[in-house]
DNA sequence: GTTCCTTTGTGCGGTCGAGCACATAGCAGT
DNA sequence: ACTGCTATGTGCTCGACCGCACAAAGGAAC
């Protein structure tokens, strides 16, 4: 009967819907519209007004900063960890970046009113996403200190790595030149630190495919800046993840869906 | 009368608890306590817990990023206009930055657990606060860009245009020292830096001042960032004080106080 | 005035990455 | 096989900034 249940009422892929409450997911999910997210496809722009919020599932966003010369570089990226736009939800009506599809995929997306009422009435829902808007803001900062202080190949191997934990493989699907971009660097820097890093074995590419095959050299030749900004994620998706324990206890007796069974396989140590 | 009842309800200095409602802040504030902040003080570090929440009124804050190897850079200056941590604020209880006193001065303080009752009593002060978060990041997103992109002078300007809107003079406490730990340089490109500025009459300095003789010759140097993140800062609060306006006007029979004078005074364009 | 400390001035070699030019190599379509 | 496009390889020059060393100048304490 449990698995009947849980069946009706699937778990969302997105970590931090996964760590509502059952019941309070069962109350909003129909707003939330599952989507195709093709690449390239623009979520958002820094001009006009946003009127949706994307939670990935299977695709893996960028956020960037646009300059007016036509520069750009990545704030950082959104897997089923999160969602976008953090800017719009918190109120504003609008952003002062872009938001990009990266790698192809699904997602759930819910109209911005919506998700206020649901933050409303459910218990978790805006506890939850705000602690995932202190992860953001902990994330990008890190970026800033990243971009002004380490080597390229430094930043690359976060990069990679930050995309390996979105994007449940290890093929990632991107050219020396859109890293570039995401870096906010020239492609040959970026071919450079890749031909580095393909001599010392930790990855292999061709033709717009990387294939990590060394996670660990990639990590011990990274920078600082991926750990902190991922134990702090984790941290925070943890505490997410712990309080739907606590409620859903109180909700137990209505709602018997076997709930804990999400929270312990997206173990807050890789939300890949 | 009106000037009586607005001498018992004095308006708070910070724009965001100035954009309350008058009788939301009559409710809240006793939980504001007032204190001075000397300069150096340290707000919040890294690591422990933060139970405490500051709103500026004349002191200015930063916060900065700090790495192992002992270096630091700053993400964004607050002043009146904001508080910190916003981290903190959004649930996480720590953040991964360093809050530091730049340029003392007053502020309020309150126990996060009761800002977080206030936020669930009152109408307008969770929108407030969020909004601001969401002007927090957007300086944060800038600084990012503006690290990888931007020479040192374009980015000196910009902090100290960044430190003239929340600090309310010309005379700027600063030694290139102190401003090359804020920008994560070297004091001697700073120096250097600074000797151009001086030699085109924008500033002038003597040991541990600037004077900003020249504003517009400042925003015509620095980078877009500063504009863009400007505009955004002034557009959330904006946003804040007109919601007030609306607020106030139903609640206005009961507690007629004359709040609309801070309001227009603190015009958005310009929150120093 | 003298002493001491902090702040600012200046020069020099070294390194990283930018910007540019052009070569080569996969891969698709015909 | 040929064409054409995209992705990657490579080699320059140049400028910005770093790290270091040390000099000079302003201020405070005595």
């Amino acid at each position: 009967m449990s698995t009947t249940v849980s069946h009706l009422i699937p778990t969302p892929q997105n970590l931090l819907l996964a760590a509502l409450p059952a019941a309070e997911w069962e109350r909003a999910r129909r707003n939330f519209k599952p989507i195709f997210m093709p690449p390239g496809d623009v979520l958002h722009e820094p001009a006009g007004p946003v009127n949706h919020i994307f939670f990935p599932t299977t695709s893996v966003l960028s956020v960037s900063c646009l300059m007016t010369d036509g520069r750009a570089d990545a704030l950082t990226l959104i897997g089923r960890e999160g969602f976008v736009s953090v800017e719009v939800f918190l109120g504003g009506g609008s952003a002062t970046c872009r938001a990009v599809v990266l790698s192809e995929g699904w997602g759930y997306r819910i109209e911005r009113e919506l998700l206020g009422q649901a933050c409303e009435q459910g218990s978790s829902m805006r506890g939850v996403l705000l602690r995932y808007a202190q992860s953001y803001i902990t994330q990008v900062g890190q970026t800033t200190s990243c971009n002004r202080h380490h080597s390229i190949v430094q930043q690359l191997c976060r990069w990679l790595l930050m995309f390996m934990d979105r994007h449940a493989s290890n093929e990632l699907p991107l050219t020396h030149e859109y890293i570039g971009e995401l870096m906010g660097v020239r492609r040959e820097s970026v071919t450079e630190a890749a031909r580095k890093l393909q001599i010392t074995g930790c990855i292999r590419y061709q033709r717009g495919r990387i294939s990590v095959l060394d996670r660990t050299g990639l990590e011990a030749r990274s920078c600082e800046c991926y750990r902190v900004a991922k134990r702090e994620t984790d941290r925070l998706l943890e505490m997410s993840q712990s309080a739907k324990v606590v409620v859903t206890q109180s909700a137990v007796d209505r709602v018997r869906s076997g709930p804990s069974e999400p929270s312990t396989r997206h173990a807050a140590s890789s939300f890949a």
